[in-house]
DNA sequence: CCAACTAAGTTCAGTGATTAAACTTAGTAG
DNA sequence: CTACTAAGTTTAATCACTGAACTTAGTTGG
């Protein structure tokens, strides 16, 4: 497999950048591409570009498919994502559920499964979960991720207060059993990586804020989460941003949390909670207390300005379930992140794309991690759980 | 040469990355490294090292030394930096002056100089001076570093205010004179290498704020800018952070922002400047209001705190004249940015390592564009424009 | 003082990946 | 039916690294 081990230093490194190009060609433009495509894109040679794909469709990440219209001379045969052999497992775990779901290289759904539990079954369940995985797909499986709540550096769980964990190292124990690579991941980040991966061409810094019962954020670099050491990152719930009498008091203890003002509990009231659908929350919209959704913004757009001016990113997204507070808390909030320093324009402010699924984000850090290559939105709009529920 | 072509594709690709882990291997160990160290440290074989060290040499990069001690058979030939042929040229423009500053490549200055000009003379005046460079020591150029207060997104100054700059093509314009790669720097960037320079191993994030006359922010990653368009990142000076009552107004009509607390004119006095030397500062800081001192390091922990949260950076650190603000500041930084959130330790933050000169970080930086490699600290430190004033 | 050992560094044939150019295949256009 | 065009493939040459043999120059022990 042509695992990423980026660094260019002996010539199989140059191999594998080059199938990792020719691959990339392949996802962001299936059966339209061809060994010539890949030969102009790249700069290669004619030759190396059939050489590489061999090399791929050997490892069955590509498939020959219909040969093209002619453009003047010998029809090309088109080259697609192989979606009939590699499977990626995402695991998204919630407190008291866990989605699974097998996405083929092309992002469409295999299988779907969605598991209940008490946090006293959990670990067990999951194991079973995970362990039926490997009887049924064993042979097909090429990676996991893993979608959690709380932080992690890709291996170990950190901490999840959500989940009750501190310190485990998740990734090695679903290896053990799956005999493939195991990624953790964030849920904000995942959500962020989603959401990038809809953009046609994700360039640029892109500041991703999940809110919902919590408040998280994440940033991307060019789509993909932005380098460097992420362990405890985005974790920007308990900065203090309101002051003065308007300051609640936080479930942490402190006073003025960003969690205290923009979490959906404060803006919506306690009926909120991260199970309502689209719906219900649009009902708690219309019923809202205007002044606290007006506060909430307010205390949002102080931690955006800040983070904007040190990043001056391309984009704001707001996602989570806060993407459907309507029109009013989004002009709140760019109203108040209003930056009148000179020259710099306004950092363009969003609700997050709603098409982005449950596991996408997931699945998408998997493939860029394990293949080095991303989808390109039709394909990362296609992974979606459609959880076809089946308690245990 | 060989001029970083981070354009990873062809075979040539891994001979430049190695000539690039080679060279870097000898800057970090000036002097004590060898051949075969050379050969161990990068897994390579000592046939490859002994070609990569022998085209490095070629290219006047490194130089042979003394025969080391043996280690219990041959003595082995030791390499250093090449101190003796390249140059690199640094600008840093002031608003009414200049420092002008030519670096060899083990850091050491060869020569320096001082300009002042008016606003009305300072382009025909670094025009002059930059073209002197050439007919002195044109044919061992390397590279230039244009450092400035002001946006930059490398070639183009953006916007400075205090030269009253907008979209000047510098680096062009240099270009021309020079005919070597010429690379813009903003100023904190460049005092935020330097600093990260200065750590042995500088790994993960690290935020560095000036404070002086105005606040600015930048982030390193392994000792490196982060990765990214930086082009108008870091002015964090207008975000605002102060709020009710003790909420100035702002130079930029705001109220509240971050340099209306946390400038030191705000916390020092009006009397400060940011041409004032380290003993004239440490008297303002002698004789400061401890209110207004306390009321700017509350401001500052607060973008502290929220920034941190979000990158969960290894270190802050303070720099620019406020490194000479004494320990009550610090420790009210440290006090007011303490995040009670679960698990996250507090970050450290300490003052700028006083030992990095002015021009240090955009040798730095301009090293590594072209030559993709770092200066141990000493030889960053070793670089400085110890500026014997010659007006012309 | 010489033989045995050790480490540094060089030489040279061999291997893997890419290139360039010739060639094959399969279409369109007149 | 011939000329042209574009997609691929084949093959010899090139470039960078490896592995192994070899040279150089030191240490150690008898």
């Amino acid at each position: 497999m042509l695992t990423t081990d980026e660094g260019l230093d002996t010539q199989g490194a140059v191999r594998r950048a080059n199938l990792r190009r020719a691959l990339q060609l392949v996802f962001l433009n299936s059966g339209a591409q061809t060994r010539a495509g890949i030969a102009r894109a790249t700069g290669l040679t004619a030759a190396t570009a059939s050489s590489l794909v061999a090399e791929l469709i050997e490892s069955r990440l590509v498939a020959e498919g219909e040969q093209a219209a002619s453009t003047g001379g010998k029809r090309a045969t088109t080259l697609s994502v192989d979606a009939g052999h590699h499977l990626i497992l995402v695991l998204v775990i919630q407190p008291l559920r866990a989605n699974l779901v097998l996405v083929a290289l092309d992002g469409t759904p295999v299988a779907s499964r969605r598991v209940d539990y008490t946090e006293a079954t959990r670990d067990k369940i999951l194991d079973e979960v995970v362990t039926s995985v490997v009887t049924e797909f064993g042979d097909r499986l090429l990676a996991a991720g893993v979608q959690l709540p709380g932080t992690t550096d890709g291996r170990v769980v950190l901490e999840s207060v959500q989940l009750g964990w501190e310190s485990v190292p998740l990734a090695e124990r679903f290896e053990h059993v799956l005999s493939v690579p195991v990624l953790l991941v964030n849920d904000v980040d995942a959500e962020a990586v989603a959401e990038a991966g809809l953009e046609e061409a994700p360039s640029g810094y892109r500041l991703f804020i999940h809110l919902g019962g919590g408040v998280g954020a994440a940033v991307t670099l060019d789509g993909e989460l932005a380098p460097g050491p992420r362990d405890r990152a985005g974790e920007i719930g308990h900065v203090q941003v309101v002051f003065g009498d308007s300051a609640r008091v936080c479930r942490c203890g402190q006073r003025g949390c960003l969690e205290s003002a923009a979490s959906l509990e404060a803006m919506l009231g306690d009926q909120f909670s991260d199970a309502l659908d689209v719906s219900e929350i649009c009902a708690l919209v219309a019923s809202a207390n205007g002044g606290d959704v007006d506060e909430g913004a307010r205390a949002l757009a102080r931690a955006i300005k800040l983070i904007s001016a040190l990043l001056d990113p391309t984009e704001v997204v707001i996602g989570g379930p806060a993407a459907h507070l309507g029109a009013r808390f989004l002009d709140r909030v760019r109203q108040e992140s209003e930056y009148p320093a000179r020259g710099t324009a306004q950092v363009p402010i969003r609700y997050a794309d709603p098409r982005a699924s449950l596991a996408a984000g997931a699945a998408q850090a998997v493939l860029t991690s394990v293949l080095g290559v991303r989808w390109n939105p039709q394909q990362l709009r296609a992974v979606s759980p459609s959880v076809s529920a089946s308690p245990d």
